[in-house]
DNA sequence: ATGGTGGGCAGCCCA
């Protein structure tokens, strides 16, 4: 079972691209960012065109997020429960036997900023509900654009980026919180190539230079980490015109037994 | 050099 997640900046935009990179990858299930569009927009038939189901939890403008699988979802949630956040950052379901969380972690715009405690109390809000996903879920999947790098190994340039939004200790700290739960980070299970980074700005040659961050991840329960066999960035989509700024990220997984 | 580029929707907000 391949799993992948991918923040497409703007689903309206980069539908070609993701039906494209569809047809190539063999993917079981991918989670989508940023998709941008309300639920009425939102290109169904495309992908139920190339066999997946869809979940989608959109609005105007920003945010958004949906799910492609081969297998119908059931127990969809789209917030966090008891976390009052109109924002659509969050799209829970259950299918092909596993529990599959999608997620838009919010930017936090800079260190100190009202967005950048927002993103805190999001986090705090997001451990306090997986600690009981994980407690219902042995196989669970926590996935997304997490736009917190880590550990400096995932920074291009640590030195340039200390204290900043994406690697402050606040931000880490909650995200250890969240990966405390027993969720393990699969992209660190397997030997990766150092400046293996998943979303580079659009300025600057960034990408270009490979001037990127490793922000979107796949953290999985203990058990389900267990059966993972690779998990891979894929630049490939970032090299196109008009490309997202981030790249997919892609897990494998072997069947339950 | 505190910029630069891109998406969305109307002169900005957000990333």
């Amino acid at each position: 079972m391949r799993i992948a997640t991918w923040n497409v900046n703007s689903l309206r935009v980069r539908l070609p691209q993701v039906l494209e990179w569809l047809a190539g990858s063999a993917v079981d299930v991918l989670a989508m960012q940023e998709t941008k569009l309300v639920d009425a927009d939102f290109p169904t038939e495309a992908f139920t065109a190339l066999g997946y189901q869809v979940l989608f939890s959109g609005q105007k403008t920003y945010n958004g997020v949906a799910l492609l699988a081969r297998a119908p979802g059931t127990a969809v949630l789209t917030d966090i429960p008891g976390f009052e956040d109109p924002p659509r950052r969050v799209l829970a379901a259950t299918l092909a036997g596993l529990r599959v969380v999608n997620l838009y972690v919010p930017n936090g715009q800079a260190v100190d900023s009202e967005k950048y405690h927002y993103k805190l109390r999001w986090l705090a809000a997001l451990r306090d509900w997986l600690s009981e996903e994980a407690r219902q879920h042995p196989r669970l999947v926590v996935l997304g654009d997490f736009n917190i790098a880590p550990e400096d190994r995932d920074v291009h340039d640590p030195a340039a980026w200390v204290g900043s939004v994406h690697v402050s200790e606040p931000e880490r700290r909650a995200l250890r919180a969240v990966q405390e739960l027993g969720l393990l980070d699969v992209f660190r299970r397997f030997e990766q190539p150092p400046g293996t980074y998943s979303w580079w700005d659009y300025r600057m040659l960034a990408f270009r230079r490979n001037q990127g961050l490793r922000i979107d991840l796949v953290l999985a329960s203990a058990a389900l980490a267990a059966t993972c066999t690779a998990c891979v960035i894929d630049r490939a989509p970032r090299k196109a015109e008009r490309p997202s700024d981030h790249a997919p990220v892609v897990a494998d997984f072997t069947p339950p037994p």
